[in-house]
DNA sequence: TATTATGTGCGGATTTTTCTGCATCAGAAG
DNA sequence: CTTCTGATGCAGAAAAATCCGCACATAATA
């Protein structure tokens, strides 16, 4: 058993890694208030247990704490890569501006000035960047 | 049963759809070779049965074709603002620019001009088109 | 026409996943 | 100290997903 499967987890193995990674790092019992459908508390425990198994989750338990934390096992950074990683293949033939243009399309009007400024800027500094590395 | 059950898919159906979303439609034999592991022919026809029955395929035969044609049922469009929104949510609070940092950041260096000029036009034509309709 | 290659339609069999109950334990509350 | 609340560790049942084989059909091929 390799230590991160990069494999793709089954349906409720991956409902609670999306909340966790949503979350960051919860409880149990935070964790089965997200989870659709009403699983047990022991279905969710058992649950996190097997992703623990899985070396998807790490535990947690501060001293003087009630309960364990759970947490995604890799980083935020690569997890968020990752996955943008597949959607980008997925949905979108590799192409980066083809899923910046979806992001705006859904966007329509909804997106806030700050967002829009902030995407902007990120784009103005990478260009930069780029030159100054060429 | 709902016509479009939004709800997630196992495993392997998942792993199916994404396939189909890539190639926008495909044989059962094209979706075998994509499929990791070697799943037999017959267990990838299950499975896009499956798929068919929960109306996330739809089948065509072309008049004279050998065999059938799957693909998925929701246009390209709302599968990608799926996948799009679900990830934003997931991994980045439901912040695009911060969608778009990570996407800069991963490709650091990689990213070819024409798409970072296209992605700069995007954003500018959206600056533009929402500032006319304000 | 006989042969071959491929596609299709069932019908299960097996394996995984998912879920739950219960006994136990530790800290907080009374 | 006793009670109460919530966490934990099993062990196993129930449900779902995954997989495959085989018999039959159809088109291309020899």
């Amino acid at each position: 058993m390799p230590d991160q499967a990069d494999e793709p987890l089954p349906r409720r193995e991956r409902e609670a890694m999306d909340i966790l990674h949503r979350l960051g790092e919860a409880s149990a019992a935070q964790v089965q208030e997200e989870m659709s459908g009403q699983p047990s508390y022991s279905a969710v425990r058992a649950l996190l247990g097997l992703l623990v198994e899985k070396k998807m989750l790490k535990v947690r338990k501060d001293p003087g704490a009630r309960h364990h934390l759970y947490q995604p096992r890799i980083s935020q950074l690569r997890a968020k890569r990752g996955a943008l990683g597949r959607l980008l293949d997925t949905f979108f033939g590799g192409s980066p501006s083809e899923l910046v243009a979806s992001l705006l399309d859904a966007n329509e009007r909804k997106l806030p000035q700050d967002e829009l400024s902030r995407i902007r800027e990120l784009v103005h500094a990478y260009e930069k960047r780029k030159k100054s590395t060429n």
